[in-house]
DNA sequence: TTATGTGTTGACTTAATTGCAACGCTTTGG
DNA sequence: CCAAAGCGTTGCAATTAAGTCAACACATAA
């Protein structure tokens, strides 16, 4: 099987539509000669006249018809084609799929997802909760452009768009004896009253972790859980205290819900929030936008 | 706005498939620097990368797939054509519409009709019954491909396939006076019995009014009809004779029903029965087809 | 490390398209 | 009736596009 040369193609349908060859090639700017030849050597593959040199009323035979309507369908597919390259290109279309890791709560990056989609109108938008290590795997496996994490451990096939500290500070409900302390809290003091910590699974987890063994400490939690929305319910009710980054609790703060206490270890200060992709796979145009727009629109992803 | 390269699009969808540019252009048996060349100026004319060379697991990028979707759909669409155009060229598909005049009983020809629709499955057949100037009109509007006429006049827009002569005879009931007559019939004497004639319509009816005004005679029939079968009743009836080629009247000849009587006149000898199309406009394959078969299995179309 | 794989680049060759001028033909209009 | 204008086609030269070959830079695996 042999293939259809385009040009040719496109001679025939100036024939269909001007009737006669000199004509056509005079629409196209070409020399008539070339139709000419052009035509020739495709009707001799054909086996097949495809044009009517006698007829200038409907010079087109059947297997032109044929051919004509091939081509017309062609055309108007490469048209839409290229303008859904063009959506593309301008991002009137895409499809962007992020993690973001428990510990960055969705109401957080919720405004800014949202004035995202009213300026992409035509963009796609997937969000995945999911947990710190669970993201990586959703990168590894490509089934997101990028994401969102807090405190995760380093690994040398994720490039790190941007990243912003946010220290794990110690979390205490109104009145709590620890906010009559005047010396910045230690880590022992801590095990001394009734608290929570997230799942070993997430980041915040492990680090809590890492400052165990580092205290030579065993902490044993009243509440364990993966619900960073339990957590802070668990420190509002006035039941306990634990460890959260400012940032998913700034508007407790605010209303007096919830204080935070300074303490002296800087293992939580190792802390940060990430943006990360696979190394060496460059990123989706339409991610790209959301990052800079989520890096414009955040303050806690502003860069310091 | 520009156009796709079909063989960058074919170089992509390669790269689909194999995974690397290097395999591809091995399966393709080109260089793989033409690859890689083409492909980056597709990029280039797109201000997008249409494939990530740096993801051997998937390496179409959003644009590159948009590409692909298209070419696929071409291309199934391109064999699909060819394959249209091959039946085309093979019979096996294809329209052929034709006229047949009045004078020309459809029986006649309808069992060779039969014949080469069996023999040719796809091929699409319109017959149109028309007078023999209907058929020309026909003819010139392009509506038909051919058409059998008998005794028409002659234009020199036409070109005559093929005719053979059949001259109007001297039809008669069994018993008929004038069977008893021993020397040749003369155009006066048919005048002395009850008569029907075609419409002046029909090349037979001008045929007759011809030879009216030749003998310095007007007939005035008992019946004029534009319909041969009509004819046939009104003589077989015994109602009265009439004038008629022997191939419309043959079966009615061999079951005694209708006799034939031999006439001096030598203006119905003229009569032809002849297949006509435009002149310069060349027959479609598949009227070609059907006219070769008519010939071939139509007795009275057999050349004399 | 070597060895094998990737994509890319430069110089050259080859094939396909096109432009120009001319020819033979039919149709049109004085 | 002939001249003029239109038609499609062909030979030859020029341009452009696509291809090959060899070499390079880089990454990965043994």
């Amino acid at each position: 099987m042999h293939k259809l040369p385009p040009r040719a193609l496109e001679y025939l349908n100036a024939i269909a539509r001007y009737k006669t060859l000199r004509k056509a090639a005079a629409r196209l700017n070409v020399d008539p000669s070339a139709v000419s030849r052009l035509l020739s050597q495709l009707e001799e593959s054909l086996l097949l006249p495809v044009w009517d040199r006698t007829n200038n009323r409907n010079p087109i035979t059947p297997a032109g018809e044929e051919l004509l309507q091939y081509y017309r369908k062609m055309f108007a597919s490469e048209q839409a084609t290229l303008s859904r390259i063009d959506d593309l290109l301008n991002l009137r279309t895409g499809e962007v799929r992020i993690a973001v890791g428990e510990g960055i709560l969705g109401d957080l990056i919720s405004s800014s997802l949202q004035s995202f989609l009213e300026k992409h109108k035509g963009i796609q938008l997937s969000v995945e909760m999911a947990g710190a290590q669970d993201a990586v795997q959703l990168l590894q496996e490509e089934h997101i452009d990028f994401a969102l994490t807090y405190a995760s451990v380093n690994n040398p096939k994720l490039y790190c768009h941007l990243e912003t500290s946010h220290p794990l500070e110690l979390i205490v409900p109104p009145g709590h004896a620890l906010t009559k302390q005047e010396n910045p809290v230690t880590f022992h003091s801590v095990a001394e009253y009734p608290f929570a910590l997230l799942d070993k699974s997430t980041g915040m987890g492990r680090l809590v972790t890492l400052a165990e063994e580092l205290n030579h400490l065993k902490l044993t939690p009243r509440l364990r859980t993966n619900s960073v929305a339990a957590l802070k319910n668990f420190v509002m009710s006035g039941l306990g205290i634990t460890f959260m980054p400012l940032l998913t609790v700034r508007e407790e703060i605010e209303q007096g819900k919830i204080i935070v206490i300074p303490m002296e270890s800087n293992i939580f200060s190792q802390a940060k929030v990430q943006v990360l992709s696979i190394e060496s796979r460059e990123l989706t145009l339409a991610a790209q936008a959301l990052l800079n727009h989520l890096s414009e629109t955040m303050e806690f992803l502003a860069h310091k």
